[in-house]
DNA sequence: ACAACTTACGCCTCACGTAATGATA
DNA sequence: TATCATTACGTGAGGCGTAAGTTGT
């Protein structure tokens, strides 16, 4: 496979334009052109038909968009790789947890971590569970802490994954509302509109999960954040619903701005796992990190 | 990035050796050889250590092994599009089911598909869910249809998915079991010995999760087969308990042959789910085949 | 006519092979 | 001394640019 003309094809493809193409790739037009006819005539295909002046892809030139983004995203990734190595002589740890990890278990563990091995370098990114599987599978995070969906993470024989924390979610609301530590049913804790995080969330995605199993309707989402801190504010504010971590929400439950809702019959347990890769693919220090969290967590 | 040499460096690294590589990549020892060190020198990078005869891989070397080869995947993956296009120039759509779908739903939606379109070449396959995924995800199918696992298929922007079907699973003993069609409590049916199938099958996703959300130890599973057919046979045959899409285990129930286990507290509700690539991605015929398929679902 | 893409042709880089040399068990 | 990898060097394929040709608005 020529690698190099399926560049060509992908930026003729998304500019529309030949010419276009050979501005950005600073090649000359002909040299782009005479590639691509090149390549289609070798593999007796059509990737583009001339409609008057444009360049129009054929449907398999169109099929083709997709695949070839995520195989220039690979090969990033592994330049990546080999620049980082240059960064970050001594080890480079890319952590990508979601907001429960980055804010509340990451911070201590990481300063402390540095303190034994200050050489290695660290980066932290937040994102949502969603996100934290999919950087650690392109490569662009080493760890990945995130909140249970155990699949399909788990079965992958890739990633070893262990159970760091067992928490619950847990349903909230303002003090002043009327639910406000009150015992309620399930259904009439749905009807109530809901604060929640964007698509990915873990604990939205547990909600939609435990409607779906009770066939309830799904949550009325009044007002949607992309973090968690965001969503506990608006809370507090007095509108409306959400359902998070109680690890996150005990010290707003603790001093009082936020309630409880007991809400009959649902289980809403759940874990915080650490993803990482087997043993043979990592650097050394990784096995270090492990270990470091691991005797962490017996301590307390 | 030179494309070229990272192949020759991955057979290197994978053999151990430059002359194994050269051998099977029909290059000889030298030009390989010089490839990778003028790699190496125009990256300031150390990829082999060479220990007494033996090629070593460097931690950045080893690093590299991994996302090289989900690298190649994705080429291998275009050059396979470009490939299908000619065996199969009147359409190709391939279909990713699980085994309740490709046993009972796709047969009859295929065969009448194909009368309607003969000139489309449908090829089917037959996986666990979380291989079907995997397939959508690797441009390996067209079409996925599996057993819920709302995450996080669902939130890629990338596909579209569709509820097909609303099913449960059902807990099964062969006819003269002691637990045939009695009542019992989730707790005392874990004790019990388990015939599953593999890990990546949904049912098995979905006991284990529910043993997680109920503190409940998980199921000893005695006897593990790579399809639910050869499961439900073993069940019949008298070992242990198995759990079940009612689909599927519907005829043994009806004929007696099987006996079903009814679990207090336990909903098992599930759904079967048809994931696909958003329209602007899709060749004219894999609409014709949802719309088919939805219609299909309709007339019942 | 102008603004695209294509064809024609010569240049030059670079990956290749052969042959010789170096290292290690 | 046999078996690896590396160095040295000549060769050829192929991607490039320039310039001329073609097509559609």
């Amino acid at each position: 496979m020529n690698y190099h003309v399926l560049k060509l094809f992908y930026y003729v493809a998304i500019t529309g334009s030949v010419t276009k193409a050979s501005e950005r790739l600073h090649i000359s037009q002909p040299a782009i052109s005479a590639q691509i006819r090149k390549f289609e005539r070798e593999n007796h295909i059509l990737l583009f038909e001339i409609k008057g002046k444009r360049m129009v892809l054929t449907p398999l030139g169109k099929r083709l968009i997709e695949p070839l983004e995520k195989f220039f995203a690979m090969g990033d990734q592994v330049q990546q790789i080999i620049e980082d190595y240059h960064k970050f002589p001594e080890g480079n740890l890319r952590i990508a947890g979601n907001y429960l990890a980055t804010s509340i278990l990451i911070p201590r563990w990481a300063s402390l971590f540095k303190q034994s091995f200050p050489e290695v370098n660290i980066q932290i990114t937040t994102t949502n569970s969603h996100g934290v599987m999919e950087k650690l599978n392109n490569f662009e995070a080493d760890v990945a802490i995130y909140s249970d969906m155990e699949f399909p993470s788990h079965n992958t024989g890739v990633f070893e994954h262990r159970e760091l924390y067992r928490d619950e979610y847990v349903f909230v609301v303002s003090s002043q509302h009327p639910y406000a530590n009150q015992q309620v049913s399930f259904e009439e804790v749905m009807s109530e509109a809901f604060i929640m995080r964007e698509e990915g969330s873990a604990a939205r995605e547990r909600l939609v999960r435990l409607c779906e199993e009770r066939s309830v309707q799904q949550p009325t989402i009044g007002l949607q954040f992309n973090g968690v801190n965001e969503v506990i504010q608006a809370v507090i504010a007095g509108y409306g619903i959400s359902y998070v971590s109680a690890l996150l929400a005990k010290p707003y439950l603790d001093q009082g701005t936020l309630a409880n809702v007991a809400v009959e019959n649902v289980v809403s347990k759940h874990s915080i796992w650490m993803g990482y890769r087997k043993k043979e693919l990592q650097e050394s220090y990784m096995q270090s990190f492990i270990t470091f969290v691991m005797k962490q967590l017996s301590l307390k």
